[in-house]
DNA sequence: CCAGTGTGCTAGCAATAGTTAGCACTTTGC
DNA sequence: GCAAAGTGCTAACTATTGCTAGCACACTGG
């Protein structure tokens, strides 16, 4: 069975959709319907067989609780680092959705990783590919 | 001369970004080049007679080294607060010094942050039964 | 005065985004 | 066993995107 992807990129998007779509356990028709487009329509872009515009992709990654941008950039559409060089603290810091312990433990595990590969860094260089699929989707205890 | 803006939203958006355009000191021309798209077409885009497609929009976004998110947000099409507690994912994602397995990680614990802080507010559980019983500690040690 | 180049805009066409109608398959309940 | 309602997919159509060619206006400098 090969993947009749439009363009490449595209196939990403669908595939990240698809992941997004049935890990919130919605039907192709309830996300439609929440994101205002055709069960059609939508399955072929998770098959990758359209290219959303800049509207309804909007409303899918509203629908999903998601950012565009993050959309985008999760599919290889847009590159991470162009111009949102955004740092992880001052984001996290500024974000209004967190408690002030919260943010001190997401930067504390964002310290670690980062201490993490520095010392793994200095040991074996040259490291930047891997498939990652880590899914912890935890439930961490009460912040 | 009738105001002929395909809907609403779109007319702000044109402004927006024929606004962010002078203010670069662009032409429609050289913009249109940089993002790749015709000039005919952006010009009806900034004139709110058409809608871009996600991917002429992120071109356009890039190219103006704003975000596409901005973008829409400033344009009035998405809420500030809406769903996009984005700008942390976004940092995340253009960290440069996480794996991606790291990245994912992190990500996995802010939306689990999130969530149980909408489910705290909310007083409605409305739980989707969690599976995973991790803990950051977990996620930390294995990467 | 008029070629040359810059600006943005219009017209008309080709490609494709997004629609409704409906099929095939699976599960649930009577 | 089979209606009923769920899942995702195909097909044919309409609406919209995004293109190329070219116009009108302003500003240069020869």
């Amino acid at each position: 069975m090969v993947k009749a992807t439009v363009s490449g990129t595209v196939g990403a998007l669908g595939d990240y959709l698809k992941e997004q779509r049935t890990q919130s356990r919605l039907s192709l028709r309830q996300l439609a319907e929440q994101a205002g487009v055709s069960n059609p329509y939508l399955s072929q872009i998770e098959r990758g067989l359209r290219k959303p515009s800049a509207e309804v992709l909007q409303q899918i990654a509203k629908a999903l609780r998601i950012s565009a941008e993050q959309l985008y950039i999760r599919a290889g559409i847009l590159s991470p680092d162009d111009g949102v060089g955004g740092s992880v603290e001052l984001a996290v810091l500024g974000d209004t959705g967190l408690t002030e312990r919260q943010k001190q433990s997401l930067l504390d595990v964002y310290a670690s990783f980062l201490a993490l590969n520095a010392a793994d860094e200095a040991l074996a260089p040259a490291d930047s590919d891997e498939p990652g699929e880590a899914d912890v989707s935890t439930a961490l205890s009460d912040q």
